[in-house]
DNA sequence: ATCCGTGCAAAGTGTTTGCAGCGTT
DNA sequence: AACGCTGCAAACACTTTGCACGGAT
């Protein structure tokens, strides 16, 4: 069970290349840049803002409608895949090219942060949605809402100085 | 374990006009016309637009900033979730009072339906979350992508016709 | 008389698109 | 020469906001 964890940027930038050569498509400057970046920020969920602005510090002539086309690209090619948490712009992960990503998210209600946690058992709940609805699960997103530990901390020193 | 589904929808608009009152809020023409369309409605997933058109129907003078208004009060108050599908567009839903709500979603990517399922055992692993990570869960979200009953029949016949 | 809630239109935000120019084949 | 890709700016879709008016307390 190999991971995209164990490769190098530089591999993983080939292997996607290879991806794209192989429908068409070309891995420009530009093209390379985002993915790079994204591939430097794996644990984060960046809007394509926030990509854009990383990759205009490696490649400054970019423009916004580029990084947006080819985030696009990607996720058609399912090597990122956009998340929508309700704050109004779309993110972007990288998805391990062994489709065992499926990490979940813990998001934190009080400070935003969004922390991923791995992949456990759900396969027998999908098994048992395909048994009673027909249904062919391909992907599944779990997301928790509450309060992260660190403001749980602080809560609860607030409420030792107000009590 | 009552659940809304129980009740008459004039009882439960009362039930949400206590809430309302009870902090100060008033239920007015407006706001009861767009909480009947979404209780007659619990089976579906309306944006505001959506909601904004069956209003209007009861309530033509209505305009779609008091819809958007209504929601966003109505979100505030637990009484409706907002659900992001990432079409663009957030949706809503009821609510049940007895926070037992927590349904998951069937999301088909062939036709785009959405259909909701029941709550089943997921507590086990808030419990584990909490342990691990000292994250307290205050709600969660489920999404299942895939391919529905009826989009794999179609597709069953199809390869029959080109086989 | 006060104050919340409303309708309308304007502004805002994130995203997509039309188009001319560029680089690679 | 053809064609995909890009940058820019304009267009778009969804949502929020400013403001003056209206209705209830």
């Amino acid at each position: 069970m190999a991971s995209n964890r164990d490769k190098s940027i530089s591999e993983q930038i080939d292997d996607i290349k290879k991806q794209l050569v192989a429908k068409g498509y070309k891995l420009t400057q530009q093209r390379e840049v985002t993915v790079r970046v994204l591939l430097e920020h794996e644990k984060d969920h960046f809007s394509a803002e926030e990509v854009f602005l990383l990759v205009k510090e490696q490649f400054p002539e970019i423009g916004l409608a580029t990084v947006y086309r080819t985030l696009e690209l990607l996720s058609d090619l399912q090597v990122v895949e956009k998340i929508n948490f309700g704050d109004g712009a779309a993110r972007f992960d990288l998805r391990s090219t062994d489709g065992s990503h499926h990490h979940h998210h813990l998001i934190c209600t009080e400070c935003g942060t969004v922390e991923e946690i791995m992949e456990d058992g759900l396969l027998r709940l999908e098994q048992q949605i395909e048994r009673q609805y027909g249904f062919a699960v391909t992907d599944h997103r779990l997301d928790f809402q509450g309060v992260c530990k660190e403001c749980r901390a602080k809560q609860a020193l607030n409420e030792q100085a107000a009590g």
